[in-house]
DNA sequence: TTGTTGCATCGATATCTGTCGATACAACGG
DNA sequence: CCGTTGTATCGACAGATATCGATGCAACAA
């Protein structure tokens, strides 16, 4: 840190602060993984928004368990809407929660 | 995977292919740490669009050579690019980079 | 040249996480 | 009731990574 050099003037705010960025660090964390991303874009573009968790294994070429996984993490943390119908279960995007991530990286 | 009953219609098409999502999952693991978004939105909003490594370590309240590490990732990355100006290194953003990982976003 | 300062790199470590097999649970059909 | 099927959970493991102290390197000043 130089407060006397000509290098640097002093940064006067933070734009956001450790707790905000801790937040937005977890939302981009459950984007940062290749399977969960095919599985929004999956929904994204599904008929009718939805998909049945029982085509992802396949589609996705991962285990039952390690779908079941990713779907857990996207909707726990609400970018995922669960519906039981019988034995299936049809998720949603929740398209704000994304929005919110999208709307953050409004930088340039 | 259910191809006969009347759980769910096939996926025709996947938006995006494992190697697509792969790409994008690299971008947004960049900005899955917080310490690195609050170096972004140092970035963002430091006069001039631009920012010197020296004043990062006691803002961001990390060591030396963690804020080097994230710049590098950054850098490395093309979100951010590298200016050294005497011993003092200035950083921007490269705000296509960021406007990919945007519009990847664009679902709803 | 010598000393200082800013930054990058190295090595080590603790923690996180993506993955899957095994298993448990839930809903339906018989 | 029992068997089947879709899904969630558990336990374990391998790989990734965020962190920092120590060190090396480069640029400036005296």
């Amino acid at each position: 840190m130089n407060l006397i050099q000509p290098c640097c003037e002093p940064v006067l705010m933070e734009p956001i602060d450790a707790a905000e960025a801790a937040e937005l660090a977890k939302g981009f964390k459950l984007l940062a993984d290749p399977v969960r991303l095919r599985i929004l874009s999956l929904i994204a573009n599904a008929p009718n928004g939805e998909l049945c968790a029982c085509d992802l294994p396949v589609v996705i070429g991962r285990s039952q368990p390690t779908v079941s996984h990713h779907l857990s993490l996207l909707a726990d943390a609400g970018l995922l809407t669960r519906e039981q119908r019988g034995k299936w279960a049809w998720f949603r995007i929740e398209s704000e929660r994304v929005a919110v991530l999208r709307d953050a990286l409004a930088i340039g």
